[in-house]
RNA sequence: UCCGGUGUAGCUCAGUUGGUUAGAGCGCUAGACUGUUAAUCUGGAUGUCGGAGGUUCGAGUCCUCUCACCGGAGCCA
């Protein structure tokens, strides 16, 4: 940016002296005195154009702007006498560019309408905040894993067979190889990382065809996926425990002015940078859920309403841990106490945002794993360099991801993961 | 995929037991007025009533099919 203009950010350091501004009108209230609301992407600020204080073509620009024109301005920063933020006493005044009938006006609109103007709509106050939010969030785990050891081992998106299930992979051609496929996690190649790094993650977008529509699904979603050498269940609870800590600290130290605008209340977000997270097995939250009024039985998977009967009896994120083996991925150690259990954990936000992180110890043993592969019906051939890992020093390991998606919904307090992603991919969404 | 719901002006919506010329607010436009902040006030322009078919003297309204979207379920991060 040009070093005569200043960024809106920087305001509030900036009272008293004369600046130049440029970025969008959001919004022009003309009267006698006239009141555009300016924003640059770095803030918002209110520039007040006076007919003693501005020239008079200034002025007259002034009463004319419509919404979203590009406007450069000079004025003087001011304490606003009501709110005492900075605001801008204008002297001078340009249009940029104009900007005819923008469609999002300020009055309420449809979800479908907002949709389909996906690009105008980040414009939005509420946008821009969600999406900066979103952007400290992926800050903080980079920094924490790159500062906690962890080597980026970037996985491959296109990928010659599927990690879980079959039924909800998206397919390319590739040449003379047949189909590829959107890969739908890059767990099994972080894997072979471990001997080759210690400790590695992994944070991309991933894919899956799944025919969901609910406020928690996007067919295109980001992930981080670490994964660590020596590590137990234990293990990979204290990570995620650490790292979703983490991450709440950062966006609860440098994004309150985002949080304000979402009207976002930080009191259980607090709760859940300071407290423990509390720890259940999935045994003993099956006998809960029973005394709470839920059908399920034990060996079931939980359903929407289980998971919210759960958290409504607590006040921070919940671990959920040693699930049956049977609705479980085939990689998944089982318990040596009690060999029908799976080795993993589940992470439940408070708040009615359910899982956002899911994870656990991997089944190190070859044969194990190998007759796993065969129960679930996959293809041996596929998976030989996977179980390389297990035939060359293949040592206790295990690791989690997280839906980046949920994280941001949750901590923002969203109704939909569809405003957490700058351009959201569902089932019946594909444009802009 | 299943269950439920909604499609009317650029946007958000109202529209009675089927009845004559389809309404409001916002936005736009012309003006008034004011340290305003979803500003306010006065005037003005704006419609393939999602699409196709049917019932009827007459359909925005009833029926059938269809498309789109919304909410929920299952599945998952």
């Amino acid at each position: 940016m040009s070093a005569a203009f200043q960024e809106i950010r920087h305001l509030k350091s900036l009272v008293g002296e004369t600046v130049s501004l440029r970025g969008w009108v959001r919004n022009a209230r003309t009267s006698k005195t006239r009141f555009i609301e300016l924003r640059d992407g770095s803030g918002f600020v209110q520039c007040v154009v006076g007919a003693n204080e501005a020239d008079a073509e200034s002025y007259e620009t002034a009463g004319k702007l419509t919404q979203e024109s590009a406007i450069s301005l000079t004025g003087l920063v001011q304490q606003h006498p009501k709110t005492g933020e900075p605001e801008i006493l204008v002297k001078s005044l340009q249009l940029l560019a104009p900007s005819v009938d923008f469609p999002i006006t300020p009055k309420d609109h449809g979800i479908e309408f907002l949709m389909d103007n996906r690009t105008l709509w980040l414009r939005s106050k509420r946008q821009w905040a969600i999406i900066r939010v979103r952007h400290e969030i992926v800050k903080a785990i980079r920094d924490f894993f790159d500062t906690d050891g962890f080597t980026l081992l970037d996985a491959p998106i296109l990928t010659p067979s599927s990690c879980e299930g079959t039924s909800s992979l998206f397919e390319t051609d590739y040449f003379h190889e047949g189909m590829a496929f959107l890969s739908q996690s890059g767990q099994l190649y972080q894997e072979p990382g471990v001997p080759a790094f210690g400790k590695v993650y992994c944070f991309g977008p991933t894919f899956r065809a799944e025919k969901s529509k609910t406020r928690r699904h996007l067919t295109e979603f980001w992930m981080v996926e670490p994964e660590m050498a020596f590590a137990g269940l234990e293990d990979v609870m204290h990570l995620g425990e650490r790292m979703v800590k983490f991450i709440l600290q950062r966006v609860l130290e440098g994004r309150q002015e985002e949080l304000k605008i979402l009207e976002r209340d930080t009191a259980p977000l607090e709760i859940a940078l300071n407290e423990t997270f509390g720890r259940m097995s999935y045994t003993d939250s099956v006998e809960k859920l029973k005394t709470l009024g839920s059908d399920i039985n034990w060996g079931e998977d939980f359903g929407n309403d289980d998971e919210t009967i759960l958290m409504n009896a607590t006040d921070r994120p919940l671990w959920v841990h040693r699930f049956p083996k049977s609705f479980k991925a085939f990689y998944m150690a089982f318990d040596p106490t009690q060999p029908d259990l799976a080795l993993g954990a589940d992470l439940l936000a408070p708040e009615g945002y359910g899982e956002v992180i899911g994870g656990g110890e991997r089944a190190s043993d070859i044969d194990y794993l190998l007759a796993q592969i065969e129960h679930h019906g996959l293809n041996r051939a596929d998976y030989e360099w996977y179980l390389d890992v297990r035939r060359f020093g293949g040592v206790q390991h295990g690791g989690f991801g997280m839906g980046l998606e949920r994280a941001v919904a949750w901590i923002c307090k969203l109704p939909h993961v569809r405003e957490t992603i700058p351009y959201p991919r569902m089932m019946g969404t594909l444009r802009p």
